[in-house]
DNA sequence: GACGGCGAACTACTTAGGTAGTCGTCGAGT
DNA sequence: ACTCGACGACTACCTAAGTAGTTCGCCGTC
């Protein structure tokens, strides 16, 4: 069942509010975009079902609404969608695209430093975890 | 005149071609991407000319060959391509994607000390030369 | 018990990428 | 001069995202 989990602006910006949210009806999505996008509410409810067609979002039924809620992991569509470009541009290669960003000024390289003594600490904190079950 | 920049999968097959090559046929191009691909001719053609409206190749004529050549830069496209899914995924935050990969386990943070001393050195050569010039 | 509103469903349309068949033309070779 | 092959142009589909109008059913209210 692993489709493709290519997901679009607007589909991102609904799986946003459901990610953070937990659930919500299709209303409270259309009120939480209706500041920088404006949309019809049946856009929303028309782009929702799609999702639900596609296995991104499932929903249930109370009184005559429907409550929406992710079916897939926030993780997993960052790291699918990652993945796709860096295989698209940079052949695979995730170290790739961390000189690009460097490259590209979007990255201050001292800026790795900082990330990697974060990131290796956080290796550390996992590691600990493990130990300890 | 900054069109959107975001290219499709064949698209970028096909820019990769003219960017290593400099500039190619239709025919050539197809030739290259015959193996991994077996598309028709026409499809490459019919790409080339859309992407010739979209503005990111020109052609110039050559007997009755169209020499098709990029008119936009790989590391432009990167650049763009990369901070569009950095702004939809990331909230526009570049290391957070460095971030993720290190936690989707694509890069070890071992590799971010070994990237950042080589692209420290490749900073200071670039202003070794800014230096001379 | 008819009525109005809310929300889901259906339908339609636009843009963009991808794929390919058919047509027309022009130059080369006989 | 005539035919044929190569190649660009045009046209047509398909899929996916995005956008929204219209319809229909149901529920509570008067």
């Amino acid at each position: 069942m692993g489709r493709r989990k290519t997901l679009g602006e607007l589909q991102l910006a609904i799986m946003n509010i459901l990610w953070t949210e937990g659930e919500a009806t299709s209303a409270q999505v259309h009120q939480a975009l209706l500041e920088e996008r404006g949309l019809a509410p049946t856009t929303i409810a028309t782009m929702l079902r799609k999702m639900e067609t596609k296995g991104v979002v499932k929903h249930r039924l109370e009184g005559r609404q429907f409550i929406y809620s992710p079916t897939v992991e926030r993780s997993d569509v960052h790291r699918s969608m990652v993945a796709e470009l860096v295989e698209r541009l940079f052949a695979g290669d995730p170290k790739a695209l961390v000189s690009h960003l460097v490259d590209a000024g979007e990255v201050e390289w001292e800026e790795l430093e900082v990330l990697r003594r974060s990131l290796e600490r956080a290796q550390e904190d996992k590691d600990q975890e493990s130990r300890e079950s």
